[in-house]
RNA sequence: GCCCAGAUAGCUCAGUUGGUAGAGCAGGGGACUGAAAAUCCCCGUGUCGCUGGUUCGAUUCCGGCUCUGGGCA
């Protein structure tokens, strides 16, 4: 029987970060971040990451423990993330998978479930090269013959897909939709309970993204992005690449203000957010919590309680 | 007060040699298995400022009015 872990998803600035930490601390868990940029170090204002204080004394994981300017992807976190949750485990204690990057909640649950090949591999950077000269016809065509499952559901202008799908046959002889077919069927590594927290009213979300942006801004968010650059993070970083920061880097460019690269952070903030809803959308096994006008943080928690304890828990 | 230019989708604007209109952005929906805060796809009816006139027919031409820029007083 897979172990029991607590997932708590949902689009950015709907509490997550707080939920999880009063739940952990309840239930005497810890929590592991399930975040693609508070991994990465140095950029705990930008990406919202937990303060010594929001942490209420209990332990979190996966937070700042990249450098910056490496590229991790899925499959890495799920490889590094996994060992932590399971010494929680070991430890008798519940653990608490906190955050709103929809494919590596996923793929942690799941277990490690990806074939081989990676950005910066030398299938990739061939692929990539045969792109640049050729263009995405001859690709396609390859793929429609070696996979023609994939070829007839990627669309023409997804090319990270479509290179992708042609990296793991490359790499593995097996086509990337009888890899994906194989491993949905696996059991999964964990047996989650998935708590969802969302507003109600997208005037909501949007009113609370701008409030955490503004408190970005006044926390030093410009001096921050400022730091990585000149400890010698390339502009075209993965870690760069993070919503809070790109934008000051566009906004140098182009003779922007920094009000100015506060509002395109509000904007991507919200397309972010509708991004996630989308993603979640189509789990099922999500148990959502929607935040009214009140935001009423203690019902949260007795709602989470309940939730939890109809599973088994506490 | 006079002259000129503009007034079209939430915003910025294009266009119709007279047959009721379309882009970008915003917004909405969706996809997603080693870049995922990434990447990709789909969705455009609105008194064409108001009001008279010409016309079979006006958002388009003409007159008046209102508003907004700019210029002259």
């Amino acid at each position: 029987m897979a172990a029991k872990v607590i997932g708590i998803a949902g689009p950015t600035a709907c509490g997550k970060t707080a939920l999880g930490a009063a739940l952990a601390q309840r239930y005497g868990g810890e929590v592991v971040s399930v975040d693609s940029m508070q991994i990465y170090r140095g950029m705990a204002i930008g990406t919202a990451a937990p303060t010594a204080e929001e942490m209420l004394g209990v332990p979190h994981h996966m937070i700042g423990v990249a450098d910056p300017r490496e590229q991790w992807s899925a499959a890495r976190y799920a490889a590094e993330a996994t060992p932590v949750i399971d010494g929680i485990l070991a430890r008798g204690k519940l653990p608490f998978l906190v955050g709103g990057t929809g494919l590596w909640l996923d793929a942690v649950i799941r277990g490690s479930g990806f074939a081989p090949g990676s950005a910066g591999g030398a299938v990739r950077a061939e692929l990539e090269r045969q792109l640049r000269e050729g263009g995405i016809e001859p690709l396609l065509a390859e793929l429609r013959r070696v996979d023609p499952v994939s070829a007839e559901k990627l669309h023409p202008a997804d090319t990270k897909r479509i290179l992708r799908a042609l990296e793991v046959f490359r790499e593995t002889g097996e086509t990337i939709s009888a890899h994906n077919a194989r491993t949905r069927a696996l059991p999964p590594r964990y047996d989650a309970v998935l708590i969802g927290l969302a507003y109600r009213d997208r005037e909501d979300l949007r009113r609370a993204v701008d409030l955490r942006v503004d408190a970005m801004a006044a926390a030093g968010l410009a001096d921050e992005v400022r730091a990585l650059l000149q400890s010698g993070v390339p502009r075209n970083a993965t870690a760069l690449q993070a919503i809070g920061y790109k934008e000051f880097l566009e906004a140098a460019q182009n003779g922007q203000t920094e009000a100015e690269a506060l509002e395109a952070v509000k904007l991507h903030s919200r397309q972010y957010a509708k991004r996630q809803m989308t993603w979640l959308r189509h789990m099922p096994e999500i148990h959502w919590i929607y935040w009214e006008k009140d935001r009423d943080f203690a019902r949260a928690l007795r709602l989470s309680t309940e939730i939890l304890s109809a599973q088994g828990l506490g």
